[in-house]
DNA sequence: CGTGAGTTTGAACCGGATCAATTAAGGTGG
DNA sequence: CCACCTTAATTGATCCGGTTCAAACTCACG
């Protein structure tokens, strides 16, 4: 028994997503060139580095991890990606997938081809630019990485992570203080160039300041002002006092 | 008086650039959206966070840097922008750019309106896949640098860094063993998350190898296998001898 | 239950930062 | 053309944040 389309009309997560403006005609045009595979089991690639780009992938349910690995065999994550998110960009550029995505954890994706996605942006303005959007925001936030491995410290990076990540479930309709996370230690470390060692003691000294509630994956933020604080140090911008905005 | 415009057709650099692959009447569609302001002294800057994005640039002639600011006032170098390479993708995901761009020398660039771009992307199909390969190849830019920040010492960053000069170098029609590098020591520290003196130093460390011949900004480089040595240890993908191509 | 992966915590070590001082090189004006 | 000044670069010495090594603990799952 084959599991029914979610169409991109009935779906949440579409103003998040490159359905974001389309209505009628055009949404059609571009749900029909939506797939939708099977559901992932956790530790499933979806493409390996080398593998032909021919798609371009939607986290629909569940996370997944891109990462590129080293000559010898290290390997750097580059990105979480949660619902909405947009996976596969590396291979726009040659032709070949440069990174490694993997699921977290039980995912769903949907599956767009890049060479037909192409040809309805030729058509649709509005389509176009939300791509090129999309494809903007993937800098935006390799930049923001960037920044925090090269100038911030573990406290730092350690902080703008678990914001980064409240603030996403937040603008998914979660809760932005108590969530489960679904990486390991030893993922965020080495997303953020630490130890998981380090990670961990980052997580425990939060806690000694009452600013999280850490028990294994599940966290709760009490205090994500108190993160804003370290992760933005001697900034004099004014702390916004809107009560529910406040955490993106 | 006006100095007269270099058309795309007749650049040298059009086929790393945006032009790449058309002609005739669709090469002068292209051209006649291209403005190309005059030229900028060292210092000087294109455009500011916050700034409405309304422009790509491509630099035509000269170097550009593009660095983010934290609320704190620090800044961290995105990248070092050489002839025939897209300046400004940073603003087309909210409209208005996250970076600084800033010229590091005497400095052309040419001037593309996105929106009139997307038009005219719309209308060829050959230009809209460039452009999108274009915006590609800075997202695996900024991955590169962030296996170089999050997993490789300091030795390995700079060594790395070099051969990323060199290549490009090489690319533009330059001699990839000797150049002169347009950026700073702090700069390149800044870029590459070490302290100035660490990379003074590892210069001095590969001088005494007798890998590069450092003079100032002046370099010579004996011998990029072992500096690619370095950047990929235990790497056990055969060195390949081709004469010519190996330096990238 | 028992087992193994994931996590936490402690102690020792080290790579790169920081501090400090010297040298070299453009740039400027006399 | 040269003396002066400022900025960039180099080199040495010390210090520290985060890694590494080691061990105990916890929980999910067969």
């Amino acid at each position: 028994m084959e599991s029914v389309k979610v169409l991109c009309g009935d779906c949440r997560l579409r103003n998040l997503c490159v359905p974001h403006g389309l209505a009628g005609k055009e949404l059609k045009q571009l749900e029909e060139i939506v797939k939708q595979p099977r559901p992932l089991q956790r530790g499933q690639r979806l493409y390996l580095p080398g593998d032909k780009f021919h798609h371009l992938f939607i986290v629909r349910s569940g996370t997944l991890k891109t990462y590129t690995t080293t000559s010898s065999g290290e390997q750097q994550i580059i990105g979480f990606h949660l619902p909405g998110e947009l996976v596969g960009l590396d291979g726009v550029s040659d032709g070949s997938y440069t990174c490694t995505a993997e699921t977290m954890e039980m995912t769903s994706v949907c599956e767009l081809p890049f060479a037909k996605l192409e040809t309805v942006m030729g058509q649709i303005k509005v389509l176009q630019h939300q791509v090129h959007k999309l494809m903007g925001k993937e800098l935006l936030t390799d930049q923001q990485l960037l920044l925090q491995l090269g100038k911030m410290n573990a406290e730092q990076r350690v902080a703008a992570f678990l914001l980064n990540i409240a603030c996403r479930f937040h603008q998914r309709g979660f809760s932005a203080s108590e969530f489960h996370l679904p990486m390991t230690r030893s993922d965020i470390g080495n997303y953020l160039g630490l130890a998981v060692e380090t990670v961990s003691r980052q997580f425990s000294h939060f806690q000694e300041l009452d600013i999280v509630k850490v028990s294994r994956k599940h966290i709760i933020i009490n205090k994500p002002e108190f993160l804003r604080t370290i992760t933005n140090p001697d900034s004099n911008v004014k702390y916004h006092q809107d009560k529910e905005a406040t955490h993106c």
